[in-house]
DNA sequence: CCTCTACTTAGATGATTATCGAAATATCGA
DNA sequence: TCGATATTTCGATAATCATCTAAGTAGAGG
């Protein structure tokens, strides 16, 4: 993995709200980012800005319908980060 | 793992000179500062800086020896870490 | 078209923090 | 005790970034 998507992740995971909703995403198949809004007490501009920084980790994959946006671990790349964090 | 202890220890990892500290640490027994210092350019002030972020993680032991001090990283720890996140 | 809803972008603000130089503290060796 | 070396603390500065409001874009359904 690259070094520099290694920092963006490791960037992406140190901020709390960031790491919770990651952690949502990653409980479901696929969230929509109205669902997310409906649970979190979080504006949308907030929201669309760490969504913003998972995608450029590369961690979530965005799909639009419609109107709305639904977010995915890219769990291929979860497991590299953990192998190369686990090189440690 | 608490999750305060959790999240300072993303918050150690994110920065990259810090990573690049503790990876160092880890591929010792234990590490000098001095000796880091002469390896990488970085100021006292800003090494003793970093460093305590990591020891307030958990994720190193100082131990000092006269006028040196000695890093060790505090691998169950750092394998407590491993293991929440692989259970996102 | 019009409007409602979902999301994004822009711009501003405040908080956090990485970094440094300088001063302080502590230990060692002469 | 003096001077050199190692590390810490302090205070300042600049950069980064989380957050918000407000304005923009775009699809869905009248």
């Amino acid at each position: 993995m690259e070094s520099q998507q290694f920092h963006r992740i490791s960037k992406a995971l140190a901020e709390p709200r960031r790491y919770e909703l990651l952690s949502r995403i990653a409980k479901c198949r696929e969230l929509a980012c109205s669902d997310v809004r409906s649970e979190l007490p979080i504006t949308a501009a907030t929201l669309s800005h760490h969504l913003k920084e998972l995608v450029n980790a590369g961690l979530v994959e965005m799909r639009k319908e419609g109107q709305f946006a639904h977010m995915k671990l890219r769990r291929n790349v979860w497991q590299k980060y953990l192998s190369q964090l686990g090189k440690l």
